[in-house]
DNA sequence: AATCAGTACTTGACAATGCCAGGTAGTTGG
DNA sequence: CCAACTACCTGGCATTGTCAAGTACTGATT
């Protein structure tokens, strides 16, 4: 699949799924997968970002299955984020495929 | 407009151009605006890059309006990757899409 | 108890691609 | 002759995803 798509894609994703309840990295791994491949090595910074942009509180949380699970938890300024992000790419994606309805005439 | 959204599609909005009508880069500039902001700086290279993996080939018109217009035509390949690309995007957006709409339940 | 698989998080070096800013040149009209 | 528009090109930069490797904890298997 084409890596480029998913630019900025996923910041969309992550925050849409945080936004259904809090989530801790790798589970947000398997949530994002079921739309894109992606690494943890994508998820991981992506998350200390957004954390640095104040979008997400984070707590820690023991775990029985592993090492302690660190949950991620919206905060009003990734409310925003997520709105703001979510009706870009809504309009985005219309457009583009407006564009290539626009170019059906042939194939 | 989140500039990160473009990567990669903008590659399939030049193909889906040229495949309708040989186009020259100025017009494409203009054409590719239609969808999304677009600057000179982005559409040369990646013409360039088309050109040199053999999707388009390209042939020079003098024009009374400036200098001389490089014209580009789709080759076999690059129809090929037209169409590659475009059902990446298809496929993408619409998972992309029923996300979002999964996560419908509170916003 | 030692090892392995699975869970969970982190990080540094790298690749891809869009943007900015600036440059070169031809044409037309004031 | 100079401004404005058309047209093309380029180098350096920013952003963000990938790869690869590492750390560490738990529970099951040998």
């Amino acid at each position: 699949m084409n890596t480029q798509f998913k630019k900025g894609v996923l910041e969309l994703l992550v925050l849409l799924s945080v936004a259904k309840k809090d989530m801790y990295g790798y589970e947000l791994v398997q949530e994002v997968s079921k739309v894109t491949d992606i690494n943890e090595g994508t998820i991981y910074p992506l998350l200390r970002r957004l954390t640095n942009e104040k979008c997400f509180e984070t707590y820690l949380v023991e775990s029985k299955e592993g090492p302690p699970r660190k949950y991620y938890r919206l905060t009003a300024l990734g409310i925003s984020k997520k709105g703001k992000i979510l009706s870009q790419w809504t309009n985005f994606s219309k457009k583009v495929n407006n564009f290539i309805k626009g170019s059906d005439i042939n194939e």
